[in-house]
DNA sequence: GAGTTTCGCTACGCTACCGTAGCGTAGCGA
DNA sequence: TCGCTACGCTACGGTAGCGTAGCGAAACTC
């Protein structure tokens, strides 16, 4: 009853979607790119989803990163521990090079929007836990904003002023977001 | 030896491209498209730029606002202030709209690349400018990271978690950029 | 007013892409 | 082994978009 091929069929093309959109963003990725890299034929792909922008959105979805738990013992460990695997995630390829397109595609594209959605939710939950925690240690009075004030230089870095996070930044705005909960 | 008739036209498809980058995107914004809107023939948006590119980066560059310089003898005030005129260009159509799809086609295209770092620029400037003058007031010690600490939570809210810019959050984020200076 | 420039219009050629149909084949499950 | 299913291939029809050519008309300059 489950056929392999389908499985097969299906994974490489969506590892050819994410491919081309990595390397030409949403205006490269035809289906008859995808199908010429993935080996698949036009025809398979349209037998496994109605029409294009489900195919992308399924290749989008298919590499949002999981939530990075991490719990040192300090508020501030975990915020840079984050950091850190933000900066990973900034850095490297797939998800990297998507985030860009999936932003500007959200405001047009309900599916992509909650993608995006999900992608944020992931990286601001383990935040989240972290605050809560600190808040229970009584380490913090005023959680409200920690994570926007946290992530946002961060992806600003990435977006608009395009310099690296490097280690003294990425201190000093575990800094700053510490600083104003008190 | 000036013909009217040039800006004229120059004006009405700029505008029309505008308009359609901000209705759909760099994906909806196509000559033809351009020139029904505009009322402009497509000859003649091509005796006036030699390809879509750049008709594109024409009418991008054309709506990148200028910095808005504002002195208010102390940096919370300036910083307030700042983050009222960011809200304002987060928020209404022309700027708001293009932002997601500029910093997409930035990746991938050199010369909307530099439009985007000139209107990053542009928003950085009158923030360097202030915090100068709060280090020779004395002040603040420790500038260094103060623009992407102020301007990345407020992008971040524009961008990836989509909420508004409210006053409690604007006055928290000023907080949060100003004690890190200490 | 005469001459020049720019305009808009229509009509192309060309390419790329979407989504579909029909075929023979290879590989899977029972 | 046998039947079925998903496969890849080729070939379409249709649309949309880019950039160009040639025209007469309108509007600007001097």
């Amino acid at each position: 009853m489950a056929d392999p091929r389908v499985a097969r069929s299906r994974r490489a093309i969506l590892d050819a979607a994410v491919e081309l959109l990595v390397e030409h963003g949403f205006a490269g990725a035809t289906v008859e790119a995808i199908a010429a890299r993935s080996g698949a034929a036009k025809t398979t792909i349209y037998r496994q989803w109605p029409d294009k922008q489900a195919v992308l959105r399924a290749a989008v979805e298919s590499i949002v990163p999981p939530a990075a738990p991490s719990d040192t013992g300090s508020l501030r460990g975990d915020l840079v521990a984050f950091a850190h695997d933000l900066d990973g995630i900034l850095r490297t390829p797939p998800t990297s090079a998507l985030i860009p397109g999936l932003i500007d595609a959200a405001e047009r594209d309900a599916g992509l929007a909650a993608v995006l959605a999900d992608f944020t939710a992931q990286r601001r939950k383990p935040v989240h836990e972290a605050v809560a925690r600190a808040v229970g240690r009584g380490e913090i009075e005023r959680p409200e904003f920690v994570a926007d004030l946290f992530l946002g230089p961060l992806f600003y870095r990435r977006l608009l002023s395009r310099e690296p996070l490097d280690e003294a930044f990425i201190e000093r705005v575990v800094d700053a977001a510490l600083a104003s909960t008190r």
